[in-house]
RNA sequence: GCCGAAGUGGUGGAAUGGUAGACACGAGGGACUUAAAAUCCCUUGCCCAUUGCGGGCGUGCGGGUUCAAGUCCCGCCUUCGGUACCA
């Protein structure tokens, strides 16, 4: 019988559906396990080779852990709420929901046809109304907690209310958007509208003005992974900055925590790193710096008392990370959105700051990054006193300080600072040397070309520091300004607050409606609230957000907000969900949660890095603080798989002609490389007569051959539709089958590891797979497997298999497990071994890999039950020992000869052996060998 | 610039510090066949030798540690990913 993959594939596609073999249930017996994959989103194109390669991986990982008796968890949904679907929907009116569900059924049917393994019960849309309950859910628990720094954990709102009312902000420790300072009879006294706003300036989910990331051509604000050099991610748009009033979740009070959780989770160390530096901890010290109004004299009556009681108007608060060369600050600059330039400002000054101001705040991102070398800046004609020198410093205003990182003011040190250098040198401002390798390596400044950033040496010319190093020097001036009350230690983020408004209608409503211009939340039992129809998916005339289109928008009389959420919102709970996604009165049971605990193995791009990956986490311990999640982190293991680019094929056009010229030969013409479909090049061959069918221009098309054959040219690129270099993985399943598609997948290299799509391989994987199939049957092609007992070498080659399988597994080395079989398959079919004792346990290792055709196998065995539901197999090291052992054996190192010996012979017995041996004696020619190393098992080195 | 990962045949890639190139593709040769497809066998890192053997060189480059280095250490180069006026 021959290997029918189409039928085989499709007989049991059916069985799997009908018997729902893949449902997954709590089940205390047993140890659970929760493979997830990232969700993707259902694009109009469909599935890509390379979204699979993830899937397949965990696929093979969940049915491996299910034969090593884990209750395995392994759900699939889409992440559906996006621009693409709204895009579109523009541009044709179609409405994004029928777009999407029309996608999400192209990819349920192409991820059929691989096999997986999903629990397809559990699956939903994150813009299925019942999902999104709880997305809105969680945004409403957002607005109604705070964040307290004591306990490094979300509180209710309310008890913010209380402490308030007990002490005003005295004592408070909580994260916040701008410092406040009142008493308790001042909150006492506040009314309504007051409060609101006080605590606004506190709550995890904020409306505040925010200096966002527009993009004109979206007509959205963006968060700041979904900007990349000054374009938006999709679609490729400029984006500007623009003040607007946003809803902003506090990512931020996270920061530390968010740190700290990457030491306790399994990732890869490339991917913590990017989310590190994303985070970007620095400590430092925060300086206050007072201006000189009246000149040095009066400076010092400011600082009577505490931090706290320096007033703002008079001082400036800076941050820092090098404290230890403060005595080197020759002047200061504030950003050019920094609410005090217009007070300082002096009179002769005055236009030219506005104009400058003006100018930078009106310069686009793209703009901005282009001419990050280009110094700009101006003076505002006020100075600032530094107070460990109590010298004058002018107070200039620059766009290389940025709004929303610090305070929006530096003290600038020139000499060791590479941008403060570049702006003295521009405006000829002083630089002063104030660290150096040694006392005695002191040298001038000006004759500098850059300036001195290392955080090494000693610190020169800086009154009581002179002489420390560089870390002492900076632990003495964090003392020095705390005794002071001029400043104190702390601790800066470069991790931003995410803007969570977007101006877009396809995305989950807010649960948020407007009284007396306060926002309010939609009581709970009334979620979810549902998106509204609208009569086109464009802003109103007037601007506003195509929500303003809805009829009727209001709440109790009320206007809704007319933002929806970003992309994120939805991804950044999905997997809770999955372990109780009919709950109606919970995203997820307390049950369901205690029982799954969290993500065993996560697998997705590293793309998500800075986007998803830090929401996610964010979001889950949110949940954790409020006692939804019982984990703190979501993911305990994450396995990035690689992308896969494409691999494009060319033919060479001769200039000017219709003929094309063969790869190797085409440097004896002019020629044009054009990009062709490469699913018309097999190896790398044209296939000529579809080429000429292909498109109108090349009917006619001449060739000049090498061999009778055209070879194209192929280089690796990004895979895209307009390069022809796009496989979907059905015209694989269609050619190949779905088993021969996976183990290709596997077989194409580590998984973690990008590489190129390239078919040329695949025919490999199915010969083995034919090669497999035929072990279990005769010349004849008759089903035939004999009963005998299995010889040594024979149990060999499956315990060997068996063992490698495993330690593949457990290390996601899919593509050496691929191998493996190879190499098993190999040995069997020399041995022309038809063994049932062999034969059954290998069905079973294979099914993790290419279960279709296991299953078939598995029941013409003569198995009732699924091969899916059996055990893996045990390996017995029993049958892997040899009796005799090969060493290679070597002088100084090199190989010369081989020996065999029996495996149980010490070193002792084999150094006399060795030295008898005529070879080893015409190699050391009479000379007595200085030492002799004999690892057991690996090598015998005859040193001499 | 900074951070991270990776450089091995014509190609994808194997190698707990111990015979580098497993496994596969491609290529060349052969068997079967009227023929094709399918299948099977042999060769295939480079160079020299080739009647048989055999010998030399080889894991981006330069050093080092070691009896022994693709693997460990130091210094470069290249490629890819992240980030970018983050004080």
């Amino acid at each position: 019988m021959e290997y029918n993959f189409r039928e085989i594939e499709r007989k049991w596609q059916e069985k799997w559906r009908e018997s729902g073999i893949y449902k997954t249930e709590e089940d205390e017996s047993r140890p659970k396990f929760y493979v997830l994959d990232m969700f993707p989103y259902p694009s109009g194109a469909g599935l890509h080779v390379g979204h699979p390669l993830g899937y397949i991986g965990s696929d093979i990982y969940a049915r491996y852990k299910r034969q090593k008796g884990f209750n395995v968890l392994h759900p699939m949904g889409y992440d559906a709420f996006g621009l693409p679907a709204e895009q579109y929907a523009i541009q044709t009116g179609q409405h994004p929901a029928i777009t999407t569900g029309k996608n999400v059924d192209r990819y349920r049917e192409q991820l059929d046809k691989i096999g997986f393994s999903f629990d397809w019960e559990r699956s939903f849309k994150t813009c299925d109304p019942d999902y999104y309950k709880w997305t809105q859910w969680t945004f409403i628990q957002l607005f109604n907690s705070y964040y307290d720094n004591k306990q490094s954990k979300a509180l209710p709102i309310a008890e913010l209310e209380s402490f308030f009312a007990a002490n005003g902000t005295y004592g408070l420790c909580a994260a916040e958007t701008e410092p406040m300072d009142f008493t308790a009879n001042d909150w006492n006294s506040f009314d309504e509208r007051q409060r609101q706003e006080t605590l606004m300036n506190y709550r995890l989910a904020y409306l505040a003005d925010t200096w966002v990331n527009w993009c004109p051509e979206l007509g959205t604000v963006l968060a700041n992974d979904e900007v990349v050099n000054g374009l938006s991610v999709r679609g490729g748009f400029p984006v500007e900055r623009k003040l607007m009033k946003q809803w902003n979740l506090r990512v931020s009070a996270y920061a530390e925590r968010l740190l700290q959780g990457l030491d306790t989770v399994e990732w890869s160390d490339s991917l913590k790193e990017i989310q590190r530096n994303w985070i970007g901890r620095s400590e430092g010290a925060a300086v206050w710096f007072p201006l000189a109004k009246n000149g040095p004299a009066d400076w010092k009556e400011i600082y009577m008392g505490s931090v706290e009681g320096v007033k703002s108007e008079v001082a400036f608060e800076i941050f820092t990370t090098r404290p230890d060369t403060i005595f080197g600050v020759t002047f200061m600059v504030l950003c050019p959105e920094h609410e005090m330039i217009a007070s300082i400002t002096t009179d002769e000054q005055k236009d030219e700051v506005e104009s400058y101001v003006t100018w930078a705040k009106n310069r686009s991102e793209r703009e901005r990054q282009a001419e990050v070398k280009k110094v700009t800046g101006v003076f505002t004609g006020a100075f600032a006193v530094n107070p460990l020198t109590e010298e004058r410093i002018p107070i200039w205003v620059s766009d290389y300080v940025l709004s929303d990182y610090g305070t929006g003011a530096i003290m600038a040190v020139p000499a060791h600072d590479s941008r403060d250098f570049a702006f003295a040198r521009h405006f000829s401002l002083p630089i002063r040397q104030v660290v150096a390798p040694s006392q005695d390596e002191v040298s001038n400044p000006d004759t500098w070309s850059e300036s001195m950033d290392s955080k090494t040496g000693v610190c020169v010319n800086s009154g009581f520091i002179t002489g420390m190093t560089v870390k002492d020097a900076g632990k003495a001036v964090i003392e020095k300004i705390k005794a002071l009350g001029i400043g104190y230690g702390t601790v800066n983020y470069r991790l931003r607050d995410a803007i969570f408004s977007r101006q877009r209608y396809w995305g989950e409503p807010f649960p948020i409606y407007y009284k007396d211009g306060m926002p309010y939340t939609v009581p709970e039992n009334e979620l979810p609230v549902l998106l509204p129809e609208v009569d086109r998916f464009l802003p109103t005339e007037t601007g506003e957000p195509p929500l303003a289109r809805a009829k009727d928008w209001t709440y109790n009389g009320f206007q809704m907000e007319y933002s929806t959420m970003p992309g994120f919102a939805g991804s950044s709970a999905y997997y809770l969900r999955y372990m109780d996604p009919k709950n109606d009165t919970a995203l997820v049971s307390e049950k369901a949660d205690k029982y799954w605990q969290q993500v065993d193995l996560y697998v997705g791009g590293a793309e998500h890095g800075t986007g998803h990956l830090i929401y996610a986490r964010f979001w889950n311990k949110f949940l954790f603080d409020i006692g939804v999640s019982c984990k703190d982190e979501p993911f305990k293991k994450l396995i990035n798989q690689g992308m896969i680019q494409g691999r494009s094929n060319f033919v060479y056009r001769v200039v000017g002609t219709n003929k094309f010229v063969s790869l190797n030969l085409k440097n004896d013409y002019e020629t044009t490389p054009i990009h062709v479909d490469v699913n018309i090049v097999h190896n790398d061959i044209l296939d000529i007569e579809a080429f000429r069918n292909w498109m109108p221009d090349f009917k006619d098309a001449e060739f000049v051959l090498e061999n009778g054959q055209y070879v194209c040219g192929w280089e690796v690129e990004k895979m895209s539709k307009s390069k022809y270099n796009v496989q979907n993985p059905d015209d694989l399943v269609e050619r190949y089958g779905a088993d021969t598609l996976r183990m290709y997948e596997m077989f194409l290299g580590p998984i973690e590891m990008a590489k190129p799509w390239d078919t040329n391989g695949i025919e490999g994987v199915f010969r083995f797979l034919k090669k497999f199939w035929k072990l279990y049957f005769d010349q004849n092609g008759e089903f035939s497997v004999s009963d005998d007992e299995p010889t040594k070498q024979e149990l060999k080659t499956l315990h060997k298999t068996i063992k490698k399988i495993e330690d593949d597994n457990e290390r996601f080395s899919f593509n050496t497990a691929v191998s493996a079989f190879m190499i098993c398959v190999n040995e069997l079919q020399e041995a022309k071994c038809c063994k049932r004792a062999i034969l059954e346990p290998l069905t079973v290792l294979m099914s993790a890999y290419a279960p279709h055709i296991a299953e078939e196998l598995w029941s013409l065995l003569g198995h009732e039950d699924s091969v899916v539901t059996t055990g893996f197999p045990a390996c017995d090291e029993h049958y892997l020992q040899d009796d005799e052992y090969v060493y290679p054996v070597s002088f100084n190192g090199k190989m010369r000869l081989k020996m065999s010996f029996p495996a149980n012979f010490s070193p002792k017995d084999i150094e006399p052996k060795v030295l008898e041996n005529p070879d080893v004696q015409k190699w050391l020619d009479g000379k007595t060998p200085k030492k002799i190393i004999i690892v057991p098992k690996k090598i015998v080195n005859i040193v001499f």
